[in-house]
DNA sequence: AGGTTTCATTGATGTGGCTCAATGGGGCTG
DNA sequence: CAGCCCCATTGAGCCACATCAATGAAACCT
């Protein structure tokens, strides 16, 4: 599941942070143009191959990072080896909050992944001297805190059936690509979607049967799903 | 569950923040002593009784609190009537973050609790006029964030026994009482145990009768728990 | 192209925790 | 202090989801 290798492969040089592609949505959005050379001067880039560790959790915190391209999931795990997916991050998502100095999570790439690395001690340093970034921060860790709240609800309280449909209906929220049809791409292996939604793969593999067998989606193939009825699939996500 | 009377009693007049039992533990600790009146200016008081709604999910967000007394719970509903309690709070704990202007989960007094309010316009004054004041509700919002994340493994991912054991250590942690023989005090319900971990109270009542027989905990009365043996109670909180 | 590995699906069976139901006990009220 | 109400406990039976096991299908390597 975790073929750590070299750790990731050499950090490229420093990039053009003006010319990010996902500037705009990532936390640099806050950082003003005067600022630019600022934040380029301690940002530098790495990729990450698909199923490689990017930090393992409660190892120290040494570098927080900005995904710039691919899909991550971010997991704990018990001593015998249950995980729990805790969350999974996309292009300009922000990594690496951590409340003493080790990372409360691990992170590893499911898409090759290319991430912005800057130290800490660096980011706090911005962060104390350009007041948007830290407000910036503040309004992500809200938003995180509100997303991780409605996962209690959805693993404490709903049934598989209203959990894979609340998964899907948040996966479309969060997509950027609005087709009149809704139609999801899923990154993740049925695993990973078991293991995010406290379910086993089997489950989660009936469930997706049997809601295609009730049409409420469709399955083009195993990493697409179409929701034919919006208004169907919402009202179904929290029963009635 | 939630007799809402008159909307909580009528707010006092202003306080003498400098002498408030709370502020070290308090978001207000990061306030300095010059700006303590300005601190006072913005804050009331209010008495809630228990079972009282403070606010309720989804409601235009209007005050932020601090807790300077008492025990609350924090809740998410579904329409159904199923409930998961995300998270309880105490003396010196903050309430009323927001994303969008709504409350995200809502608040009910499981004690008598005494409110310091302020309007979250005038928060938001404070967090920009004093900095540390936004550093030090960053902190805790980073703390609530590794808390859910701990929350959704074990949701996700633990057995009844074990999530009542965790919950347990985790009451114990948090408690300010550092007797040499761990005392635990349970101020919620049965049923607000059975809500916040995902059970239902059958399964609460018949797991702490379980534990009890096994001598891993003692529970002199229905809202006290001792724990004996906390070497055999992190083991089995995480099972091997 | 063939062989291997990995991942998803499907089936058969088991079980932890839920549901439904009855009983017990502690605290408040009059 | 009797009666009531609320809450916790306990029991019996059931079911949603887990576990164990086999097969199918796609991706990967050589």
């Amino acid at each position: 599941m975790t073929d750590r290798q070299s750790y990731g492969n050499a950090p490229h040089a420093h990039h053009r942070c003006d010319q990010c592609d996902v500037r705009h949505k990532a936390m640099c959005a806050a950082v003003e143009e005067k600022d630019n050379d600022r934040l380029a001067a301690i940002v530098s880039h790495r990729d990450i191959s698909p199923g490689q560790v990017i930090f393992e959790e409660g190892e120290p915190a040494e570098y927080a990072y900005n995904i710039s391209r691919g899909e991550v999931r971010l997991y704990k795990l018990l001593p015998d080896g249950r995980r729990q997916i805790t969350g999974f991050l996309g292009e300009g998502d922000f990594l690496g909050l951590v409340t003493d100095d080790t990372y409360a999570y691990g992170a590893e790439a499911m898409t090759p992944v290319e991430l912005c690395i800057m130290r800490l001690s660096n980011l706090e340093r911005l962060i104390a001297d350009i007041p948007p970034v830290r407000d910036k921060l503040l309004d992500m860790s809200r938003d995180e805190l509100a997303a991780a709240q409605e996962q209690m609800l959805l693993l404490g309280r709903k049934t598989a059936r209203e959990k894979l449909l609340s998964f899907l209906l948040n996966r479309l929220d969060h997509s950027d690509v609005k087709t009149s049809e809704a139609k999801i791409i899923l990154p993740m292996s049925r695993t990973d979607i078991a293991d995010y939604l406290g379910l086993t793969i089997e489950t989660v593999s009936r469930t997706f049967t049997a809601l295609r067998e009730e049409r409420l989606i469709e399955l083009p193939d195993t990493h697409t799903v179409m929701l034919p009825d919006l208004e169907a699939v919402r009202d179904a996500s929290e029963a009635l």
